[in-house]
DNA sequence: CAGCATCCCATCCGATACTG
DNA sequence: CAGTATCGGATGGGATGCTG
């Protein structure tokens, strides 16, 4: 197989690595992808629904996520053509896949949450800006 | 042991889970903060070596992800106050164990990379707007 | 060499109002 | 119910110039 067009054009294979985490990154890193792909990784769901689970999320900001993780592959959308419209939303293969790429990532956070927090508060004592 | 502070306040578990994710993620996210975490990770590196390292980044940009992922406990800063000033830059360990975390998501960008093209060709010919 | 300061633009995101 | 449209603030990030 050869290797796909890339779009990462590095010197260095390390800086080329990067380049790929960061696409995945990229699709994932705003700021409601996640909460999104979890509510939708249990099984179909409907906007409203969405928009109660995920909290704190607007209307407008939860109907343009939707799009992006549609148009990437990762959520698939039904529509009934019902009178009152329905419409559901089911994470793709891909879409767990990636979730379950998390994991170790999530693992890593919970580890680290009390050394992060506490790296921060150090630096902020240290310079004068709590930056926060 | 007690369950940490979490600043997720979510109701469902699932939830609660994706907020720890984005913990991760938010310290990552970042369009530079993989690209120079890679680069310190072979060892101690320097400042003008980073901006060459890691094509595109400014100054500017090199300078405050540096300081942020400094403050996050993920790089450790050391200055020798020699004549031309010269500092290094080193990932931490928890910043090593990141990376590790990483590599799932690495693989799962690789095996769906051309996936994820398709799907964006196919929803903007779909739809009318290549939005790109 | 290793930065900080300033200006400026692009994108993200929230609030609000309207609709098939 | 499931959106779309519009406005405006906050944030991210590039370009450039100055400094210990």
């Amino acid at each position: 197989m050869v290797s796909q067009r890339n779009s990462c054009v590095s010197i260095t294979a390390g800086q080329a690595r990067a380049c790929t985490v960061r696409e995945a990154l990229d699709r994932v890193g705003g700021k409601w992808s996640i909460g999104i792909l979890v509510a939708a990784s249990q099984g179909p769901v409907r906007f409203t629904e969405l928009e109660r689970q995920v909290e704190g999320i607007s209307r407008r900001m939860l109907t343009l996520t939707l799009r992006n993780l549609e148009r990437d592959g990762l959520l698939h959308r039904r529509v009934y053509p019902t009178v009152p419209p329905k419409v559901e939303y089911t994470a793709t293969p891909m879409a767990l896949e990636l979730y379950e790429s998390l994991v170790a990532l999530t693992a890593w956070a919970e580890r680290h949450r009390t050394a992060i927090t506490e790296a921060r508060a150090a630096y902020d004592r240290e310079h004068g800006a709590p930056a926060d």
